[in-house]
Parts: structure tokens; sequence; C-alpha cells
DNA sequence: CATGAATGAGACTTCATTCAT
DNA sequence: TATGAATGAAGTCTCATTCAT
């Protein structure tokens, strides 16, 4: 018997593996018992079921990004250090567990209708950075949600380049261009 | 009875909404045979499948948007000027047709893996322009999969703002905010 | 529009054909429909339905071919005789029409259950056949139910051969052969 | 819970008791599991489904009975002695499982086709057996594929009749007879 | 008589979850 | 805690039959 965590780990992860490559409707419970050589009712003394094991490893990963890009802007004094900041920050944590950002990314439309605003959520941490550098004058005033859209946007698309390998290189070494590129967009 | 194309025409707009509501997956057959007050058996007199309808109404558009982006670029002389009307061909569409928008945005992940080169395609098409530029000399050179997710990523995650109702105005009304986003983007 | 009979006539036609190649069961009124070139609602016009069809295909040509057999053998004056003009005449039925014979074999195990007494029936007339010949002493009395199945074992497994391609032959140039074992079973 | 093979033939059967009953396509999944005491979905732990259950009953069954009936003839030396021992082996069968015989009966001609030269096949054994004997002369020369038709007749349309209980007597009561014909037919 | 779109009951199958071991 | 056979609700799809034209 492994150590409880141990088991536990081993579940998240087949899982996530698998919600990527086939979509959470298109994993079975038997497909990750099967992929993480466990026992098909093992997976429930571990999770209460399916829709929680799924909403569980968006929600935690979800909030704990936001967490760490509220934290690392929050250490940055300029608009221009922050996004530089958040930046690297996505590429950085796309480059560590592609797998995770993937499942963050691609489940996020099928979760996101439970996120409740008081949880963090990386969306908000961007739009109140951005709006926050326009009432500092830091950048040109305008609609900060514009504004996150299109910083998001820049990096996240990206990064689904990645994912489907139209592109090859890591996001890290993108990130230059990518915080370059979202300075103009908000410089105006 | 009615005409063959109006009942085909009934269930496609059916599935369409159902889908962008509650997912693909999350929609059953007789979800749609019931909101769009047809029997169940009716939909496989013309469509196969659930697979084929949910296709079908992927590759189709997915595809007509290509030739139509294609189309209205060719028209246009300058590097800018195709921008332009690209970006503004995205918004009408979105603004058009909201649903099919999404459905587009929110079922690729899911079906493009079917998608095989010689079919037309959007990203691929603003690809071949932007290279095009840089060929010309209009923009810097650089990465031509890079910009265009940039390009692409300003004006998706915009969109999806829009769904989620982040944003109420219409794409159409930000086209020109969005346009020069993406040329300072790529003047560089 | 055809004459209401050769319409009818297209129907038993197609549909005998497609119940002998795979089942009646493996058929659907759009199969014969298609193979017809009819509409699917037509049939109706012509059958009750599917199992009435399948039941009026096997019943009218059960029944003619158990008066055709009681008629022909009614001609013979001896058992011998009779018994070499019922099995030429199950040879020159197989040879003539070897789809509606092989219907009449392959589908009575699942019409049998619908046949009454009092309807004629090929395998009666060939029981009375014996058992009157056994009265007669023309040959040694027994159970006549046992010389009937192995009489007429040893006709249709042949003509089971033949339709599972491993006999080449026509029944009728085996008929004699078939006649002399039959004799030689019968005769003791 | 049963012990797995436990449920696995209590399945067996009682899908087979009913496929002879009223048919394969005559047989729901739902009738099986109904009779058989368990869930519609126990059937797939056991089974792929409803074809590979009827194949596998035909195949297994079919194959094992032409091993058998091999092994029993090659026991014998003289083609006399083989054709008492195969008949017997016959008869036997049937009044050990009248249920599994009737099924092999009845069910080939929908899994016939499905059935490879390279697997054991009782038709090609008796055939083989009767070829033999007409190479070494124990026989009169032949056709011997029109011999093995009438051996078989014989034997299985009394299995037949007895089925549709047009014979009261066991299959093994009338053993001697249907030898002693079998042999007439052969010895010519 | 012919058509063929529409119907809807019912078939097969999947799969998240439970529970006795 | 782990197991995996069993469950049964629910999903997809088929097809005999009807009926307005």
């Amino acid at each position: 018997m492994r150590p409880k965590n141990q088991t536990k780990e081993l579940i998240a992860r087949t899982a996530l593996r698998l919600f990527v490559d086939q979509g959470i409707d298109g994993t079975t419970i038997r497909d990750i018992a099967a992929a993480a050589g466990i026992a098909e009712g093992t997976l429930y003394r571990h999770y209460p079921g399916k829709d929680a094991l799924a909403w569980d490893l968006f929600i935690s990963n979800y909030t704990a990004f936001a967490l760490e890009l509220h934290r690392i802007q929050a250490g940055q004094a300029t608009l221009r250090a922050k996004l530089d900041a958040m930046v690297r920050q996505f590429c950085a944590f796309f480059d560590d567990d592609p797998i995770l950002f993937s499942y963050l990314l691609l489940a996020q439309h099928g979760q996101l209708q439970k996120v409740t605003p008081e949880m963090a959520n990386p969306v908000e941490v961007v739009r109140q950075v951005l709006a926050a550098g326009m009432d500092r004058g830091e950048i040109p005033a305008g609609d900060p949600d514009v504004a996150a859209a299109m910083v998001l946007g820049i990096v996240l698309q990206v990064a689904i380049f990645k994912i489907y390998q139209r592109l090859t290189q890591s996001l890290t070494s993108l990130a230059e261009v990518l915080v370059e590129a979202c300075w103009r967009v908000l410089a105006g």
C-alpha cells in the first residue's frame, strides 16, 4: 500500500494527463484507474467522484496560480515591472507543467461557471493590475477589461499555439517578446 | 411536413445553441429534439449522428469563415489594410452571430484534431497574411506564427470576454482599438 | 405507375433475396425499398407490414409446394415411384428457384410455430406417403416419423450443402443418387 | 458477489435457452438479464456485447464438438466403427444437452459465414472420415461431400424432428437405426 | 397508388458509483 | 485502504409504421 497522499497524487496526475488528452467527458473512471494502475473503486477513497476530481484539479491550481500571480506582481513597483513579472510567471508555469497549464486553459469553459467572485482568479489579478496602472497614469486610461483581454490574449494564444505544436520554442524564451508586445498594446 | 432544408436548419440552429450553452458532451440528442420540437429519430434523417452533427456544424462554418477571411484580405493592398479588414471581419462575425462564433471558439479544442491541412483555416489565413507582410517588409521580420498568435489572441480573447459578459460593447465598436493594438504589436 | 401485381411481385422477389442474404431480422424495410427502387411507404400498399410479408412469402410457397408434392405422388402407384417423384420434385424446385427454396428452408425455424396442422405441409406429405407404404408392406414397418426425417434429411442437407457451395452440381443431376439412397434407407 | 465464472456461466446458459426459444434477434439483452436475475450492465462485464455472446456461444461449442468428434473417430479402426462412434456422439450430445445442440443447429445459418476454414468443424470431420474410407476402399468411391451431406442429413433431421417434438424417443435409443441407415446409404 | 419525412418505442451499450470482501 | 463485480440510469441510434401531399 502506498501512503495516502502518494496515491491521491498519482490519481491527480494521471487524471490530469488523460483529461488534457481526451477531454474530461472523454475520460472514464476506468481509463484513469487503468492508467494509474489502481482499482476503479480506489479513486473514490480519495475523491468524492469524477466531477469533484475535475473541479478540484481545476480550482486548486487555478486559485494557486492566481495567488502566485498576485504575490509576484506585488513585489514590483512599476506597471512595466509587474507586467514583466506576470508574463514571465505565465511562461514559467507553462514550461514547468504544460499539462497542468493546458488543463486550466481547456477546462475553464466547463468549470468557469462554478467559479465565484470571491475565489482568486488570474484574469481578475491582471485586470486589477492594469486598472491600477491606469489610475496611476502609467499607461493611458482605457477600459481595463479590454486591456486585460488583449494582454491575456497575447500570452494565452501563444500558449495554445505551443500546445498545438505550431510553436516549438519554450514560452520562457518568448517572454521578452511577449512583454514587449503587451507593453506596446498598453502604452498606446 | 416541413421542407427538408427547413428542418435541417432548425436542427442546426438548435444544436448550436445548446452546444454553446451546455457543451457538446453536455447536450443530448433528446435535448436537441425537445428544444427543436421534433422527434429524436428525425435528427437522424438529417445527420448521421451526434458527432457528425457537431463536426458538420464546426467544419462547414470554420471553413466558410476562413474562405471569407481570405477573400476579404485579398481585396486590400497593404498589410495594414488587410489587417484592418480581417479584424473587422472577426468583429462583424461575432456581432452578427455570437452563438456560431462561440461555437467555433469553444468547439475547436475537441474538433481541431480532425482538421486536415488542406481544409481552409482562419489561423492559417492570418499567418500567411502576416508572413507575406514580413516578406514585403511592411513589418519587421519575425516568427510569423508568434505574430499570428498574438494578433489572434488579442481579437479572440476580447471575444471570450464578451461571451462571458466581462464586456458589453459590440465587438465592432472595438474594432478600431483592436486593429490599432495589433498593428502596434506587429510594427515593433 | 406499374400495374399493382407487378409492384407486389417486385417487392416479393426483392424481399425474398434480401431475406435469404441477410436474414429476415437483418433486412429492413428501407433495404427492401431501396433494392426494389420504390419508396418505403409503398410497401404498405401491398403488404400490411414486414412480418406479414415474411409470413406470406413463407406460407404461400410452403403450402403450394406441399400441394404440388401431394399431387405428384398421387400420380404414382408404388412407393418407390412416389419417392422418386417427390425427390425429383424437391430437386427441380431447388434448381428452378434456389432463392425461394433457401427461404423456405432458412425461414422455417422462425415461421414454423405459426403453421397450424390444417395447413398443407411438405413434411406431413412425405410422412404420410411413407406410412402408407409401410401399411401396404412395400417397405418394412417402422416409425414413419423417423423414416420421414431420414428421407428429408438426405435431400435437404444436400440442398444446404449446395446453398453453402460445398456442392456445385445441380440437384437434379443428383436426383438418382438421392432416390437410391433414400430407398436403401427405407428398404432396410 | 458471485465468483466471476459463475456469473458468466449463468449468462451463457440463460442466453442459450432464450436464443433457442426466441431466436437470437428475438432475444434482447434485457430478456437475458431479467431471466438471469442480473442487471443489464453486468452482461457487459463478461461479454463485449450481444453479437459476441452469440458468437462465443456458437464457436466455442461448435469447435469443441468438432474436436471431440475427431478424437472419437480416431480411436476406431474401420469406417463402420468410426461412423458408429460419430453417430452415437451426435446422439449423446443431443440427449445430454438438447438446448446447446439446438443452438448450434439453429444458429449456424447466421454464424457460419464467420467460420473460417482453420476452425475445427464437425461437417469437415465427417467429410474427411468418409473420404478416407473411400480411399481405403471400405465403401464405394463417390463424392465425399454428397456422402457427408446424406449422413449428416439423416442424423440432423432426426434431431430437428425431436426438437419440434415429432419424435419422443431419445436420440441415443435411435442410434442403432441411424447408424444402420447411414451405412446402407454409404455401402451402396 | 406512390411518396418519403416524421415518429417514437425500444434496442444496445456505456459508465459513474456502490458495496461486500 | 484497496478491490472489482455489480448496478441501473441514461445516452445513442435503429427502424417499422404512419400520414400529409
